[in-house]
DNA sequence: CAAACAATTCTGGTTAACCAATTTATAACA
DNA sequence: TGTTATAAATTGGTTAACCAGAATTGTTTG
């Protein structure tokens, strides 16, 4: 376990230490939007690292837009320029592993959003969707059961139905990361699961009858437990 | 072009397909938390793709925290339920390009959330980054030309500042497709680069004198243009 | 001298063989 | 029979060879 960790921060700073190396290296030979980095190859064998790792920090790059690799091609400086890449950069360098608070944080943030958006642009589909993510949830909490994962389906059919396409891949992005940590850290309590259902429904008729304000105020009195523990604690 | 494009849409529709098919297989074969999907040459032969779309697919779903992969082990259903998974899965496979406006509606919103934060959490070094931000900014737009790159440095400074590294990572991804479609489509005037400075300076007044609503409130005045373009247009 | 063509080199992507660690199966011993 | 030790098979990860196509260079021809 603690091998396989190490193991994992020494393959990311060498990442990391490639990705400087990289930038240096457009830096230094003044390399501009478009212009063509040195092959896989040539870089592999210059920094004394596997092509693999090469591969591994490119695509970091593409991740965020500042690469674009081009097949039989070449790899090269996207249309962002030399400033915003080196800011960026340096800012991907030090980028922390998010922290659940940062997550809750972010996750209010989202939804306080996507439910009035949702009150606004709904379709009759999403409403469906919507409703049987309800059904889904109310059922399971009627028998006592656990229901974090319906509980979050519901919240992402809102997600879905906001019609905005980079908040619904956040909202995915980070619901894992929320699910995992509410089951170990046991956030919710389970006593107030009936109260989970009230507080759902009135959500769901607020998107129904296209109320956003409504909307965003019933989003807001579901997440006071979490504000409590974002913020008191 | 044509043919690259149509290529990379159908390896995104084979990915789709392998994923879809996974879904499939855990839900057939009634997979539950921590249980073990087969390997990776078997999935291969078993779909009739390579090792590496499988890999790929795996990879992706591992990035939404759906699978987990151990070294030398198998690959695993991460600890998120089956209903969760199948929700997001469903969710993954529809999920489309992000448009431009998406893109920008959300980073409204993000901003006027880390303006705020960092008004209330920036430290002395935070505003040193600002002020150097602002300061490139400034000395760019003054000698008139093109200053894209600073603005959104100076935005990304402020995301540090927030403290909350979720949203400090999510502005990373999107600030480049912000940059490249800004210049696609023209959407900044020159004309109003010197009101630019302005606004930023007094954004950052009011993050330095920790102003949390007079910060969110100059950031307000900031976007009013994309406001503009966002919902008017 | 310039333009068109041909062959060679170089590119990122892909594939298959390889590796070390792990898990499972087998066997030997108490 | 139960337990431990050992060997064989299986795993995801890694590496290196291979591929098709783009880019470049060199040659030839008008």
């Amino acid at each position: 376990m603690r091998v396989e960790t190490l193991q994992k921060k020494e393959g990311l700073s060498l990442q990391k230490t490639i990705i400087s190396k990289i930038a240096d290296l457009i830096n230094f030979k003044n390399l501009e939007t478009g212009d063509k980095l040195p092959s896989e190859r040539m870089l592999s064998e210059k920094f004394g690292v596997t092509r693999s790792n090469i591969r591994e920090a490119i695509q970091k790059l593409e991740f965020y837009g500042i690469l674009e690799s081009k097949p039989q091609s070449g790899t090269f400086v996207a249309n962002i320029g030399i400033v915003a890449m080196n800011g960026m950069i340096e800012d991907i360098l030090r980028l922390d592993d998010p922290d659940f608070k940062s997550l809750v944080e972010t996750r209010i943030l989202l939804e306080l959003k996507t439910v009035r958006l949702a009150a606004l642009r709904r379709t009759e589909e999403d409403l469906e969707k919507m409703k049987s993510a309800l059904d889904a949830y109310t059922a399971k909490v009627l028998k006592g059961e656990d229901a974090v994962q319906e509980d979050l389906l519901f919240h992402l059919a809102i997600a879905k139905a906001s019609g905005n396409s980079t908040m619904n891949t956040f909202m995915l992005i980070i619901t894992p990361e929320i699910i995992t940590n509410f089951e170990k850290y046991h956030v919710c309590d389970k006593g107030l699961a009936s109260k989970g259902i009230d507080e759902h429904q009135a959500i769901y008729d607020a998107i129904k009858s296209q109320e956003p304000k409504l909307a965003k105020q019933k989003m807001k009195e579901h997440f006071s437990v979490l504000y409590q523990y974002c913020y008191n604690i």
